[in-house]
Order: C-alpha cells, then structure tokens, then sequence
DNA sequence: TATAAAATTGTAATGATTACAAATTTAGAA
DNA sequence: TTCTAAATTTGTAATCATTACAATTTTATA
C-alpha cells in the first residue's frame, strides 16, 4: 500500500501526522483509539497532540478511508480496512478480531423501505484463545 | 405483556421506577436515550433520578430483559424487544427502526475459531419517508 | 414498631470528545 | 529568496454522558 498516494486520491494532503496515522491505523490488527494511536505515536512525533488524531480521524471519515466501530458502549474504535467485514470482539480478553463474512448472504424481510448504505455487524462472544484456557 | 410478572420472574422485583422504565422502553419504538427515558418519565415521578435510570437500566441488561444499541458514536441507545432483529438508522432523519432478519443466513467464513453470542447488525442509509420528500 | 436490607436519590468525579483561538507550517506569488 | 495567505497543528478550556459514592428513603420482615 503506496500511504502517500492513498491520502493523495482521496484529497487528502498527506502531512507527516496524517501519514503517521494511517499508517498505524491500517497496519494495526486491534481496531486502536484514539487514546492508543496517541500514546504509540507520540514518541515518534513529539510535537503531537490529541487533538490532531481527533481532527485527523474526522477527516478521514469524512473522506471515506476510515470507519469507526462501536462495537462496545464508551469506546469508539478505527478501522483502516474498508473492505467489507465483520468484528468479532472477545468478550473475556478483549481483543477484537476482524471477520471475513458475505453480507449479500443476509436476508432482510421488508428491507424494500429503505435505502442501505453501509451495514456494520458485530459479533460478541469468546475466542478460541480463551476458551481453551 | 404482563410487565409486573415479565420483572418478577427475571429476578426483578418490580418496583415503580423499573415498571414505568421498563414498559416505557418496551412500547418506544425509537430506542431511545437515557436522557430521552428520563425526560418523559419525570413529569409521572417528580422524584426521578438519572442515576436511577443508569441503575436500572444496567440492572435489565445485567438480567438480560434489556440490550443496548450503539449504532452510532456517542449515543448509547436501549431497546427491550430481544427477539433478533437489525436496527435500521436513517442518517437524515435520525430514526431507528427494526429490521427483521434472519440472521442464521449469515455465512461466516472461519467463524469456528471463536463462540459467537451475540450478533449485532447496524444498517445505515435514508428511509423511505426522506427518500420521497 | 423496630431493624436491616434494598432501592432511590443527589452531588461530585471521571473521562472522552469538542470548541476555539493561538502558533506553526506550507504553498504560491512577487 | 522573501512575503503573505491559507492550511495544519497544537493546547487549553468547555461540554456532556457516565460512574462513584454516600446519604436518604422505602420496603420487607421479625
């Protein structure tokens, strides 16, 4: 993945902070905060501040290359993977993994009312981890 | 529904504030907020407390009569109805419907690594009534 | 009625997010 | 290069939902 050029298409001026973001954002497994992407990035940019991960996700999400999840109240988590895919939060240690699923497979009865734009699924539960310990 | 027996024999025991709660969310189809639960409940029981709508609230959920929604950031939403079913949230009018689903059609691709118990699906898009003004 | 347990309440604390204005950096014109 | 305006970043203070906690009230029971 060319982060650069990826910032770039998506009219997006791809600064050292914003590209620092990404970054972390879409090589990271865990879903992060905003809390966690400003504690792992600040030793490599001093200067950073909280606000800017704020500002910088909204931007993100405004231009379509990040989503948020909610799989659990009072804690909003960013995802850099925008393919479709569903997450599987362990309810035992935490971790939230993400699902590879077929959403064109779910049945909707009367769906014919609306207009479905984006669909987020999310599974709780334990992994296999924790359940073999 | 008999609300009183439905408290009772969750290990509830019925007092006013959960019976007026507990059917207020149960005949809202809006899903609504603690603050919205508050706000049309306290003019029936001047004595109400938020604290006692958060306390409550978290006792249905701990007793499995109430779940939670968070089909947006920053707004945790409550709903009483537990059979399976999507929520539907139109992004221009804010309204949250239920989606019937048949969530057994879903495929899963791996899903056998972990024990799903829950499954949440959030639709996002326009309702029909704002796709027509 | 007396007492203990359960439930409710109000206030203060917490913590994530936002508002906003100041400071810094960047890009482009002269 | 230098200057200027726009864009970006930053820090502080404000907001708002939620939680902690202790006090009060209610309920159940002896």
């Amino acid at each position: 993945m060319d982060f650069i050029n990826h910032l770039t298409s998506n009219n997006i001026k791809p600064s050292l902070q914003r590209l620092r973001i990404f970054e972390y954002l879409y090589n990271s497994a865990e879903h992060p905060t905003v809390d966690t992407i400003y504690s792992d990035l600040v030793s490599a940019i001093p200067t950073l501040s909280k606000t800017t991960v704020y500002n910088t996700l909204k931007l993100f999400i405004d231009n379509g290359i990040t989503s948020t999840l909610t799989i659990e109240e009072n804690e909003v988590r960013y995802d850099a993977i925008m393919e479709e895919h569903a997450h599987f939060k362990c309810d035992t240690c935490g971790h939230i993994y993400d699902v590879e699923i077929d959403i064109s497979t779910l049945k909707f009865k009367k769906i014919k009312s609306f207009k479905v734009e984006t669909t987020n699924i999310y599974l709780n539960g334990k992994c296999n981890k924790c359940l073999t310990n």
